[in-house]
DNA sequence: GCCTGTTCTGACAACGTTGTCCATCTCCGG
DNA sequence: CCGGAGATGGACAACGTTGTCAGAACAGGC
């Protein structure tokens, strides 16, 4: 920037003002500037800029796999988000490791992001406590924070159940077995607990072996599926606790002898051109990625109240047939 | 930092050598400086660091979009190499459109990033010249970057049509259709011409309504598909250009009298669950993805020869049936 | 006691911007 | 011709770090 100011013979302000655009500059020297810039080739350095007005205009997103197909759509709706304030996005996945989410939301913090969007890992956030005092604006998704109050977009876990559930029941199911993951995720928790309201609520009971939390491997589905479906009170309908877990119950069952009812959390691509189709309850990721970007640029702007907001989002049962089976006598 | 080493009565270098770990310091003030710092809550300023340092510890991705599975996997295999190498990421979505791919990188390159890896949109990247010139790795994967000599890691797409194309040959078909995208695409160029080539090798005669490139909506690759399929020499085979045809392909093809057989070029969940399960020329989405941010990390430090590199990752042949149909009489 | 070398420590000037404030210049009305 | 307003331009000090260098403290050898 000097050397522009000095090839053009102005001062470093005049060329600042005309890199800005800022008014007060008469067009023939920020003409003279304006070459000056070019011939040397000159980009202003934006670090310097927002070390100078300290706001850095970038947005943290921490997530657990941008891979994940969910993921990637809440990701995408940020971004968007994000680039319509003009805004730019870090992006890391945690792995479901609370230690590596720790680390990421920090390095974010010591680069100073204006703003923080993280689905979190673990149970305890309360290291973040000095960064919110410190002015990092902060929206977690998909999960509440842990032991943590602040602003949280969030999917209506247990109702989407509860709907699923009984649209089993309605189709005149009365076992029905329930696959979830790891019970130290919060979305895993309450969709058990719409599990059972829905059961409780239909007067059914459950049987201990027909329901099960855990790692949502392949293998691990596939062996609680088997003793679901064996034994003396066979299963014959399963809600899948998520994704991964559906399209694992997917490969099982269409083994099967007797088709078994089926319905799945959260949609995924071709579920209407399997045999039979899924039924799903959907949720909105990228709708949950722009609520809480919203949300975020809302608290930045000033325009949200103080106290922390709670959104939750709902959900849409897609009926496709796999959650029409009528039981197996 | 002033604080901390005005409250632990030392000069600002010290902390700074507290902070970064650098030898020369008695224990004892070292810790009187760690005290000043949890008492204040410090948090060392990254941003000034690194205008400092001139190094910012960051890379830029830029792709089509975050929320494309194809890219999601990549997207994730560099951020991984990246976070060995210590360096955060910035994430930006071109959506196929050269202006907003241009915005995004010139914004990565105002905040200094060490390196970039892109895939281009457009056909002309020499906007990037003085970029690199002044010092930002650049590397572009899944396309080479128009008019501009700079690493590249690519998939072999016109072998792998190649060899999907000769499959469906080989199982007797004759008359083979190809859908591709946009032709100024460079994958969807490099894959006709596998076709075309293919096509040559048998001996075989390609009449122009075998084969349509352009955008690959349902809508139009539906149309495209109709037409084929009439007319006085309907193809018996079709070969997908992309993922997304290869979706609408299914959907279109599961509605139809007669079986097609059908080959797509890249896998996708539940493929193998499809029925007739689908054949796939896949290509290693995060294999793109490493290979490309090593090498950038490689010319960071300096470990690769000053000519651009020019990476070409195999692809592979999954059969699952789609494309073992024998053609209809 | 003095010199030498070895630790430590801190002042100071960068890094590349922008905000503040003052100096100049031009133009106009009185 | 003068005073003042409004435009324009530039000097300087931040922003929060780190690299350089020189000084201070201390020990050891003569």
């Amino acid at each position: 920037m000097k050397d522009v100011a000095a090839r053009a013979g102005v001062g470093l302000k005049t060329v600042s003002r005309v890199v800005n655009e800022e008014p007060g500059v008469t067009p023939d020297t920020a003409a003279r500037v304006q070459a000056a810039i070019d011939a040397l080739g000159f980009r202003r350095n934006d670090s310097a800029r927002l070390l100078r007005t300290r706001r850095t205009a970038s947005v943290g997103l921490v997530l657990e796999d941008v891979a994940d197909p969910f993921y990637a759509g809440l990701s995408r709706a940020v971004e968007d988000v994000a680039r319509s304030h003009g805004a730019l996005l870090f992006t890391g996945s945690s792995a479901e490791d609370p230690r590596r989410e720790q680390e990421l939301v920090l390095a974010f913090c010591a680069r100073r992001v204006d703003g923080l969007v993280v689905v979190p890992a673990g149970d305890d956030h309360r290291y973040l406590t000095p960064e919110i005092d410190a002015g990092v604006a902060t929206v977690f998704v998909d999960r509440p924070a842990g032991r943590l109050n602040a602003d949280v977009v969030l999917t209506d876990n247990a109702g989407g159940v509860r709907e699923g559930v009984a649209h089993l029941i309605a189709h005149g199911h009365r076992r029905i077995g329930f696959i979830g993951d790891l019970p130290v995720i919060h979305t895993a928790a309450e969709r058990l607990r719409g599990y059972r309201e829905a059961m409780a609520a239909a007067g059914l009971q459950v049987a201990p072996e027909w329901y099960t939390m855990g790692p949502t491997t392949p293998d691990r589905v596939r062996a609680a599926l088997a003793s679901m479906l064996s034994g003396p009170e066979p299963v014959t309908a399963l809600f899948a606790g998520n994704n991964r877990v559906t399209v694992t119950a997917v490969r099982v069952l269409s083994g099967q002898p007797r088709p078994i009812a089926l319905v799945g959390f959260d949609d995924f691509e071709l579920a209407d051109l399997l045999d039979p189709a899924v039924t799903v309850v959907a949720q909105d990721a990228p709708g949950m990625g722009r609520s809480a970007a919203q949300l975020l640029f809302r608290r930045l702007d000033g325009l949200a109240p103080p106290e922390p907001a709670r959104v939750v989002l709902p959900v849409r049962l897609i009926t496709r047939g796999s959650g029409e089976l009528p039981p197996a006598p």
